[in-house]
DNA sequence: GAATAAGTTGTTTTT
DNA sequence: CAACTTATTC
């Protein structure tokens, strides 16, 4: 790679070839910001002979810091080992690991994720008898986390905290905070809090990271939040070197405390901005553009910009209404097996999707097509029950000041502790300000609380658990798992079992010993960093690029990244839209979102809606996003196919990638008589039962059957040739 | 204490 | 719908 900066457009140029001071760079979608900070980095290197390790850049996801390092590497022919690239959360985690230096704290500290957090706030509203209607987990945790993304800690919330509810909340604040100190843990937010404090308070430690870091970089600037805009500015204090590049447009993050105010206030807090501007957007074609421009210019709070694009017109985009939301899977996976049958490579398709519910349907129609696909997101492999209980002893072993964990899997597999006992436990750990783990070693002083059994069997586990700590300290991980997994017999109970859940349960299990070993190949890590990796592993770092599949994936997920043709789905009002997005601002970030989703394409767009959705076991009537209407007539509609019939004679006029193909001839549906064809959402009137809509339909020897539920409440099954009934409209 | 049955609730997005 | 909680029984 001689000449990299040959693949720069002059604007682009002069953003890495400025390279002293602070420089804020702005840009649409596509306009290149992330090739930016790789190639930048890399001639910075490379012809400002800066010495790698005085790089450091934020990135979004583990992910995307991997593709950065990657590109670097390639740019440079030469490793990057010693720049630090990486997501705010592990950067953190890696200096709190070397300069941590707190009194309640060690360095096999644990992290809980917001599960755990949540768990430890319940105990708290528990512990404050509070009304667990009005505090719920989830309200609490999501504002505790608010003040702690803006950095308002107890003491200065103390301040403002005026109404009742404010007032228990600083409580349970306090609480809480409590809480993790003594479970040796940390949330998501108290990992970059934790180092802005550190920095604060230790000036060595500050001063070390602010000379090494010469140059610092931000990628997707545009969704930080307030704590780490203070540590960017606390970090780069010293050289004021300083690169964020970034996007007003795609900010989607708000919900999780991302202020766009940082955008605006970098030019007040740094003297000298340097502010360019890119425009020229290279991923999309002009029609796609089109209608992304025509979307976003209908926020009000917005800075306007122009994006334009040299790229060719391109096909115009295409909008599918479906009657239902299996005819609307049924269409995308036919569209897909055309493209890949027409030689498109699946790994440059895409279904995006406002919620990961939404992924099912079309999930059951690729499989029926033996199309290969990942589902980013969603439930992930680390947060299936079988691996959090693993994750859990490990933690443990490590951390025995870890109370969730302890409460996790003292009684999994089961071994007689329950409920009762454990509540027990906890009041001697209360009583001695211990926890839980240390609780044990109390028991038999204090034999009168529990009966023989609960006494054994408390004493087997810290046993048990013992064991594992002195087998941690001489073995590799795996070697520990197998040990572990062998004393506790959680595979060999599984299999007792044996039902179709306990086998892909030990299915997890011997994937996550693999992940575990691959872990011990590359890396030679210890057994904490392998869990902090797990902690902070996002969604779309899990899903490896495995081998050639269509991506299912939000569009959350899907920030950063690009396909050739991207279907976005499911664009109803309360789908996308959200119907929780009430106020405007909460509408415009939806608009940003839909923005997002519409420049991630880089060749075809592919939109499409249902007229009705199951959602919570009942049929919702949807209506089209009104983001369609923004789109103005940039679209080809493509009119739903109303009945079963039209189906098998598509129309000349349709638009080709939209007819149905009938891949195989054991495809039930092809086989059915077309005088009785029902589709759930249907309404339908019965001479005996009156009216009533279709919830299910079961497909059976060429017939239907087909389940009803009537407007008088019943719930009936028929047999479509059978019944008499018929469909209304 | 564990296993089952019945009832209830709801995340939109995720480091 | 499915995941989670509560009630009931052994
Ligand atoms: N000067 C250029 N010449 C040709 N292609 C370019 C140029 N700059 C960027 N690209 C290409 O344009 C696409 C988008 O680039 P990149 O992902 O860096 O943009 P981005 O601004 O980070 O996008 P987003 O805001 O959507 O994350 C990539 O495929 C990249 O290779």
């Amino acid at each position: 790679m001689e000449n990299f900066l040959n693949e720069l457009n002059d604007v682009q140029y002069k953003c890495i070839t400025e390279t002293e001071g602070p420089q804020l760079i702005l840009a649409g979608a596509g306009s290149g910001k992330t090739r930016v900070v790789t190639t930048k980095i890399a001639y910075l290197v490379k012809y400002e002979k800066v010495n790698p390790q005085e790089i450091l850049a934020f990135t979004f996801t583990n992910k995307a810091a991997k593709e950065m390092k990657d590109r670097v590497s390639k740019l440079l022919e030469s490793d990057v080992e010693r720049m630090w690239i990486g997501t705010f959360h592990s950067m953190c985690v890696r200096i709190l690991r070397r300069d941590l230096n707190l009194p309640n704290y060690t360095k096999n500290f644990s992290i809980f994720d917001t599960t755990d957090q949540k768990t430890l706030i319940k105990e708290c509203i528990r512990e404050l008898n509070l009304d667990d209607k009005i505090y719920t987990p989830n309200y609490v945790q999501n504002r505790i986390s608010g003040l702690k993304n803006e950095g308002i800690t107890p003491l200065e919330f103390e301040k403002f905290a005026f109404s009742p509810i404010d007032k228990k909340l600083l409580d349970l604040y306090k609480i809480y905070e409590n809480k993790l100190e003594s479970n040796n843990a940390f949330d998501f937010d108290d990992l970059i809090i934790k180092v802005i404090e550190l920095f604060n308070s230790d000036n060595m430690v500050k001063t070390y990271y602010q000379q090494r870091f010469r140059y610092v970089f931000v990628d997707e600037y545009q969704d930080t939040n307030n704590i780490q805009y203070q540590l960017i500015k606390l970090i780069s204090g010293l050289h004021k070197n300083i690169c964020v590049v970034g996007d007003a447009d795609q900010s989607i993050y708000k919900w999780r405390g991302a202020n766009i105010n940082n955008i605006l206030n970098f030019e007040k807090d740094y003297n000298n901005t340097n502010q360019i501007i890119l425009s020229q957007n290279y991923r999309s074609t002009q029609n796609i553009l089109n209608i992304a421009n025509s979307v976003i210019q209908n926020n009000t709070e917005r800075i306007k910009k122009d994006l334009w694009t040299s790229n060719l017109e391109g096909d115009k985009p295409t909008l599918y209404e479906a009657g239902n939301s299996t005819e609307e899977a049924i269409q995308v996976g036919s569209t897909i097996e055309k493209l890949i049958q027409e030689g498109k490579s699946p790994s440059e398709i895409a279904i995006l999707y406002r919620s990961n519910y939404l992924s099912r349907e079309f999930e059951e129609q690729l499989i029926k097509r033996d199309i290969k696909y990942k589902v980013i997101g969603g439930i992930k492999f680390y947060d299936r029950a079988e691996i959090k209980d693993i994750l859990g002893y490990l933690r443990l072993i490590i951390n025995d000041d870890d109370d969730i964990s302890f409460r996790r899997i003292v009684n999994s597999p089961k071994r007689g502790i329950g409920d009762v006992t454990i509540d027990k436990l906890a009041e001697i750990a209360i009583e001695k300000n211990i926890s839980l783990y240390k609780a044990l070693d109390y028991v038999e002083e204090y034999d009168k609380l529990f009966d023989a059994r609960a006494q054994k069997n408390l004493i087997g586990f810290k046993n048990l658990i013992d064991n594992l700590k002195l087998k941690s300290t001489s073995n590799s991980i795996s070697e520990l798992l197998d040990f572990l997994l062998e004393r506790v017999e959680y595979i060999t109970g599984l299999e007792k079992i044996d039902t179709v859940e306990a086998r892909s349960k030990i299915e997890n299990i011997e994937e996550f010993l693999s992940s575990v070993k691959n872990f011990e190949d590359s890396e030679e890590g210890t057994l904490h960093e392998f869990l902090v990796g797990v902690s902070l592993l996002s969604d779309v770092d899990k899903t490896e690029n495995l081998d050639e599949a269509v991506s299912l994936i939000t569009v959350h997920s899907a920030k950063g990244l690009e396909f050739g043709h991207v279907f976005i789905v499911a664009l109803e009002e309360g789908v996308f839209p959200s119907a929780y997005a009430e106020l405007d601002e909460d509408m415009e970030e939806e608009r940003r979102l839909m923005y997002v989703a519409l420049t991630r394409a880089k060749d075809n767009l592919y939109l499409s809606s249902a007229k009705s959705r199951m959602r919570h076991g009942k049929i919702n009537y949807q209506l089209p996003s009104s983001f369609i209407d923004e789109m103005g007539d940039n679209l080809i509609k493509i009119s739903p196919v109303n009945s079963n019939k039209v189906r098998f004679q598509p129309k000349e006029t349709t638009n080709k990638n939209y007819v149905y193909t009938s891949k195989k001839g054991v495809d039930s549906k092809t086989n059915i008589p077309n005088s009785n064809i029902y589709n759930t959402g249907q309404k339908i009137k019965h001479s005996k039962w009156g009216m009533g809509i279709v919830t299910q339909i079961i497909e059976s020897q060429g017939d239907q059957l087909v389940t009803v539920l009537f407007d008088n409440g019943e719930l009936k099954t028929l047999i479509g040739s059978m019944a008499p009934m018929e469909v209304v409209s």
